[in-house]
RNA sequence: UGGGAUAUAGCCAAGCGGUAAGGCACCAGAUUUUGAUUCUGGCAUUCACUGGUUCGAUCCCAGUUAUCCCAGCCA
């Protein structure tokens, strides 16, 4: 595993060193209302990686404080992600284990005169709150004794008001240059069951009140969160004087990740999945951790890619070759590279029997001879790679077949093209070759250098089968075609599902497929261990297109 | 135009007062039964800009510019 190294870590050894802590503990907090996916990814590496390196702690913690968006579903979900990124949670616990603390603390402020029940509206609230350039004004409610907030506050818990009705507010500061100050809510009213609390609760703590609290029950040294939540330290450090907890965990953040072409936002994930463009949160298009297992990757690649790409206070952006290049990095050895052929081209053998079919025993890794051998079909007819064909030799490069130009079909023979076989339209319909039996892979022969080396399959053997391009697995071998697909952004505030996903990334960057099967197979062979000599078709259906507006609200 | 954060190569990212690590991508060459892999070499006289402090500044200070975040009873 790789050396983790980054800002975080020498925080935590300036801590340790100087005796602000006396071990690590950190947490990875999700909101159960979402699938993961690889900016989680980031996260939930960091967090363990971090709390690993001192031998420290790290807890699953549930962030459900609001009941209206989040499911037993998504709990489930998570926990099976984490354990496939490799990682077990020190505790998996739950906001909602601590709501009675919370509201025991939430008694703490009020009776201190820190906190009030405010009975403002949401719009009244908003425009009480003033403008980024213009301070707040007080609420009218602001002044209510402790007493009778005490009394309010204990009637919202009791159910006697209805939603929005009232709410519990921080008395800080409406004129703070830092919105977050100016009197927060601490609590909300909604009436409605908790997935795990069910309807015990009629009043739920909002995260800038409940995430310190719960930090701190949990003795969490370490709090670790994206940049945005910046703004929230100050009240992140209030709650925590202010409610006089024992522990004090401190909160650190880091920059968002973000990986070209590819959307992260949850709230776009769930309209893909909902809308239909995708066939799930597990679909191999998705960035999601379920999404990208499908797709081929590994937890190793994951991690190292995420180890590798190292963390800053920066929001950046990462190219998606970084992530393809930890897959293949983690693929080299462990993957078996058996032949296929997108874009078939016909070849007859014409010294060759026509009835007669060899089997040949070719390595399933080159690099790694450890994962076996298989057997390769040889005969009359093949295909080979459209692209590995040309009638005239263009350059001295040209390491592939052309007219009169010998090479060697991979674990096979050496072949020549001795004619090409065009139609009425003057397209290449089959090229006819001779080949050597002299030159049989294993029999050393070396009398001759081919003019370099090109991979087919035996075309009456072959499967013909179709290929998730975005899944190195093969999905289905039946099926005769699969709607491919993909996201492209358009400008700064728009994706769009474009159909034709093999042509564009084949223009713009390496694609991993394409790297994978036809010049290399890498793949992990799962569904269809029976053959390895594939015919894949390409197919593009267009999908409608898929516009998000960036805009919030 | 209020507050906060950030600025090191095409993309990530080390460096924290002593003269710019590393990875991806890219380029050139060698090896090669995958134009892959592997190997070798190349790739920031300069750290957003302008001043200042200092023997010395990417690092400290001041100003400027650019980008991101904040006005949910979301997290």
């Amino acid at each position: 595993m790789e050396e983790i190294n980054n800002f975080i870590k020498t925080i935590m050894e300036k801590d340790l060193k100087e005796g602000r802590v006396k071990s690590i503990v950190t947490r990875f907090p999700p909101e159960p209302n979402a699938y993961l996916h690889i900016g989680h990814a980031r996260a939930i590496i960091n967090d363990f990686e971090l709390a690993k390196c001192f031998n420290g702690k790290t807890n699953l913690r549930f962030d459900d404080t609001n009941p209206v968006k989040e499911g037993e579903e998504y709990v489930n979900a998570i926990i099976e992600d984490i354990k496939w990124l490799g990682y077990t949670p020190d505790k998996i616990c739950y906001g909602s284990d601590y709501f009675e603390k919370t509201y025991q603390k939430a008694i703490l402020l009020i009776k201190k005169g820190l906190a009030y029940v405010d009975d403002l509206s949401a719009e009244e609230m908003s425009k009480y709150r003033g403008t980024l350039t213009e301070p707040g004004i007080n609420s009218p409610y602001r002044d209510r004794t402790i007493e009778e907030n005490l009394d309010l506050f204990a009637r919202m818990r009791n159910g006697e008001f209805k939603d929005g009705e009232k709410t519990l507010r921080a008395k800080i500061d409406m004129a703070a240059t830092n919105i977050n100050m100016r009197d927060p809510v601490m609590y909300r009213i909604i009436h409605t069951a908790h997935h795990r609390t069910g309807t015990t609760w009629c009043i739920y703590p909002m995260y800038d009140f409940a995430h310190p609290l719960q930090d701190s029950f949990e003795g969490v040294t370490h709090s670790l969160c994206s940049i945005e939540f910046d703004n929230h330290r100050p009240l992140y450090d209030w709650f925590i004087e202010k409610c006089e907890m024992e522990h004090v965990p401190h909160q650190y953040e880091w920059g968002r990740l973000n990986i070209t072409n590819t959307i992260m936002s949850k709230r776009y994930l769930r309209q893909l999945v909902d809308e239909h463009y995708v066939t799930g949160y597990d679909d191999p298009r998705m960035p999601t951790l379920v999404g990208l297992k499908r797709k081929g990757f590994t937890p190793e690649a994951i991690k190292a890619f995420i180890l590798y790409t190292g963390l800053s206070r920066i929001n950046s952006t990462t190219s998606a070759d970084n992530l393809d290049f930890f897959l293949r990095e983690d693929q080299k050895l462990k993957a078996t590279r058996p032949s296929a052929i997108i874009d078939p081209l016909k070849v007859v053998i014409t010294n060759y029997p026509s009835n007669q079919v060899e089997w040949i025993d070719a390595p399933l890794n080159m690099e790694n001879e450890e994962l076996g051998t298989r057997k390769v079909a040889f005969g009359k007819y093949l295909y080979i790679e459209k692209e590995d064909f040309v009638v005239e030799k263009p350059n001295k490069k040209w390491k592939r077949l052309a007219k009169d130009v010998e090479v060697r079909l991979m674990h096979a023979y050496f072949i020549k093209c001795n004619d090409v076989i065009y139609d009425e339209n003057n397209e290449i319909v089959e090229i006819h070759c001779t080949y050597d039996p002299k030159t049989k892979c294993g029999l050393g022969f070396d009398e001759r250098k081919p003019n370099g080396t090109i991979h087919f399959v035996e075309a009456t053997t072959a499967l013909n089968a179709t290929f998730n391009l975005f899944n190195p697995l093969i999905e289905d071998a039946t099926e005769e075609t699969k709607e491919l697909s993909f996201l492209e952004r358009v400008n700064k505030n728009s994706w769009e599902v474009k159909h034709g996903f093999v042509e564009s990334y084949l223009k713009d960057t390496k694609p991993l497929m394409h790297y994978q099967f036809v010049r290399n197979g890498y793949y992990t062979t799962d569904k269809l261990s029976t053959s390895d000599n594939l015919i894949f078709n390409r197919t593009c259906t267009l999908k409608s297109s898929f516009t998000v507006d960036n805009n919030k609200n």
